[in-house]
DNA sequence: TTAAAAATATACCGTTTGGTATAAAGATAA
DNA sequence: TTATCTTTATACCAAACGGTATATTTTTAA
């Protein structure tokens, strides 16, 4: 059974993890996360070593949250180009299934943690590297079964979308304006049945 | 002739331009403004009205100063071709380029301003825009020339371009790894051969 | 039901924040 | 050289910051 502070915890972390998203870590104040929460500050620090610790666990599950929706779809599929075609069809709706999160945190989180907050950064880059990898073993698992070129370089091409992924995401969140990643979408699947499917 | 207040407000603009940009508007401090500077509160307040204005002094003179760098790129080319070509070129060093900037500032004021300084999101957006605007001109020159295929949406294909130049070097910047704006730099002068040019 | 333990609220700490009033210094023109 | 005007430095302000010691409440287990 969880004790009450899990409970607390687990409360303060899911409720302030779309602020530090949204706001970074230097501009959210402790008086953002205690009336987000209705909690005071000695709830707060006796679930927390401090503010940094709570925005690190804040990001992660943020990400959690993220990668449990894309594993979820992936999941769902059995051959590699479906689930490919399946990971760019959830960033196709991307900023309405992270609205409530205030955006993407690899992209927040990232530019906010590059210079202030190195720890917090290398936690972006391994979630980075993590999706990548996925992005990158589906191709390798394409080529093995015979539904991808072999001529493929699947780092290389998983490195390609990621970025494209990312790209129309800042465009999209920034503009308001979906149409970027429904038109990177669109081209992704474009390229991979023109240059990746045998 | 340049009055004393002028340079000097020249001089804490190009100054601070880098800190704003890297730490963001609410990570840098006035204490950061002074120390980097040299001069007191007395010398910066009696140049800009407050922070914010100073901040978005700041983005306009790293906007300036790269766009600067692309204009001269692109003019010294005649075709559209050519000129679109360049455009990808510049952003192939584009860490190295804005290195001394502290990174793309697009990238880290639009993240930054995106829930908190809805002004300076909008010079944001308007830069963008222009950039965008850029490329789509490019293209629609190139059409009326006879360089680029008709068929090709001139609109639809500059905010692809960008979104891709966007989202590389976001990957370059967090990851320390040119590798990203390369690849993606290779890949976006590919389609312009294959699927722009006739 | 009660005593011990755990979790939360309150009250406070020194420091830093953005900003300003005023004093001092520097530039300018007569 | 002097008086005026502009620019910068100094000294100060209230408010907010992150964090902590302690008091109070709530939960837990006997």
């Amino acid at each position: 059974m969880a004790s009450k502070s899990e409970i607390t915890a687990k409360y303060i972390v899911k409720t302030v993890a779309p602020i530090f998203n949204k706001k970074g870590y230097v501009g959210t104040s402790l008086s953002d996360l205690t009336e987000a929460t209705g909690l005071t500050k000695g709830a707060i620090y006796g679930n927390f070593k401090n503010k940094e610790e709570l925005s690190l666990e804040a990001f992660n599950y943020s990400m959690r949250f993220v990668l449990g929706l894309i594993r979820e779809r992936i999941e769902a599929k059995s051959s590699s180009i479906d689930k490919l075609k399946a990971l760019i069809s959830f960033y196709r709706d991307y900023t309405k299934e992270t609205i409530h999160l205030g955006g993407c945190p690899i992209l927040n989180v990232g530019i906010d943690s590059n210079h202030l907050n190195p720890e917090l950064l290398k936690r972006v880059d391994y979630i980075i590297q993590k999706l990548e990898d996925s992005i990158e073993n589906m191709i390798i698992e394409g080529i093995k079964l015979g539904e991808i070129k072999k001529d493929v370089n699947p780092q290389k091409y998983a490195r390609l979308i990621f970025s494209k992924l990312e790209g129309a995401t800042f465009m999209s969140v920034i503009r308001k304006d979906e149409q970027y990643l429904k038109e990177m979408t669109d081209h992704i699947d474009y390229t991979i049945d023109t240059e990746l499917k045998i």
